[in-house]
DNA sequence: CGGTTGCTTCGACATACATCTATCTTGACA
DNA sequence: TGTCAAGATAGATGTATGTCGAAGCAACCG
């Protein structure tokens, strides 16, 4: 997991330097994926915050690497973190990050 | 260009369809490279809202048809629109499909 | 009409990635 | 200690993707 970018200004409100798109489309890869989308979503939307491995597997038909791939591309990019509390796994988002991705696709306000 | 998903809610609102996370992975895909991210963000930060292709040609260290192919993958994404005026093409951004994603990846409101 | 310039398309190539099966590690429990 | 279950890792494989040079199209200009 690389470090994390400070960068808030909207995309479109002043061009992006060369290493704040990579760092940009390091996240953005972590999304382009609709499993990976489907698990964020499945982690986020939960109350609590929180979600065991073992309910992530049971919601694809695929197999438990695939999963754990994904978790791992999606923990690595800093979008979720893992927590071991005995025989299971936990995941939680990190909504900071989430936010600031939201922050960087606000589109250019339109003056009026 | 696939036709525009209609879904607005964060993905932190509710799980995810897989057909909603398909067409989701679909844009972010196309924001999952450097050289894409940075083509975005000089289309949208101009002043005016168009940008010419010579103009992005000339930012970047690249031939000219990578330039071409990335602006044919925002283009098909739906996140840019290409026309062309006499000898010069022009892009410009579709602010809705970019505002579209940044509510997507809005957190969860943390209860007090 | 022929030439030049801007941009796109085509074909090729090297790399990256999603998925699987098989194997390993970690913890619980007898 | 031995065994079982939950996840992670390793290795293999087919497909997708970023990049380029060459060629094609479209519009301007002698």
């Amino acid at each position: 997991m690389s470090k994390q970018p400070e960068d808030c200004a909207p995309l479109a409100r002043d061009p992006l330097s060369a290493a704040q798109a990579g760092e940009l489309a390091a996240l953005f890869k972590a999304l382009a994926d609709p499993v990976r989308l489907r698990l964020l979503s499945l982690i986020a939307s939960q109350a609590g915050g929180e979600v065991c491995v073992c309910h992530l597997t049971d919601a694809f038909e695929l197999s438990g690497p695939t999963i754990s791939h994904h978790l791992k591309v999606l923990r690595e990019a800093g979008l979720i973190t893992g927590e071991r509390r005995g025989t299971w796994v936990y995941y939680r988002v990190r909504a900071e990050v989430l936010g600031r991705l939201s922050a960087v696709l606000v589109p250019a306000e339109v003056p009026a």
